[in-house]
DNA sequence: GCTTGACCTGGAGCGCGCTCCAGATCGCAG
DNA sequence: CTGCGATCTGGAGCGCGCTCCAGGTCAAGC
């Protein structure tokens, strides 16, 4: 069964070494294997509760119920809690999508303002200096 | 020519009195009129701007190059730098939702599967205690 | 004229999410 | 056995984007 080394799990998860150790402290990652002389080994399921992780912040949930998540799935029958708030988190990433698509397009309408605005003053700087 | 106080502003464009202050300071929001015992009024023009200030700040864009887009409006004949800046802003935001949309994908997936455990496991208790 | 509440300024403080540091320890290569 | 780079811990520090505060001024209503 391979394991990875805090420095190989900052690779591969995208995290930096100082953010893993963050997690763990914070409770959002339970706590990580150690070697007889106390250094971290991460195994295959660490790295995937990291790749789950990165979604979940990458898509801005908070720490807190980042820690609450991680709390949670230390329970296994907490199988609904887990289902409750990712679901309450998916209804917020779909707003900020919604949010961001229409500011996309305000940003766009002015974009074509400007150059409607910069043809205008071409033309005139044409028509005053012909040729 | 309506002017409006910096609660009725703060109140229009969704931002705090504080910020509006901050952004000011900054050079964000060109200097704001100002009645003879010094109380600022806004014009129907600062509001656009705030208005437009806003959709910036919502789709991600940090101060410090709000700062320029401030400084750059200031002259007439920054035109072309403020299109450029505004079209990386606008690939951004694209790039924002794009990845966004990849996560809520990850998401959906797992509240699926959490969907599909918890189905598996009421069957299991069904069985075990029928009825 | 007085009260009262909105507003003024400069500057300190805060919450979030890391990030960095000092000083010690581990463990592999040679 | 030695050297040295990776890792350890607890705790301080930081960058961003505001937010709050003290102490004072302004202006509308009574």
């Amino acid at each position: 069964m391979t394991t990875y080394s805090p420095a190989e799990a900052a690779r591969l998860s995208g995290f930096s070494i100082d953010t893993l150790r963050y997690y763990e402290r914070e409770g959002i990652l339970s706590p990580v294997a150690r070697t007889v002389g106390g250094r971290r080994r991460y195994s295959e399921d660490d790295l995937g509760r990291l790749s789950f992780l990165r979604c979940l912040r990458d898509t801005g949930m908070p720490i807190a119920q980042l820690r609450r998540y991680g709390e949670l799935s230390l329970d296994e029958s907490t199988l609904s809690e887990r289902v409750a708030l990712l679901e309450e988190h998916e209804v917020a990433v779909r707003a900020a999508i919604d949010e961001l698509r229409g500011q996309q397009a305000r940003l766009r309408e002015k974009l074509e303002w400007y150059r409607g605005e910069m043809a205008r003053r071409s033309a005139l700087v044409a028509r005053v200096a012909p040729e």
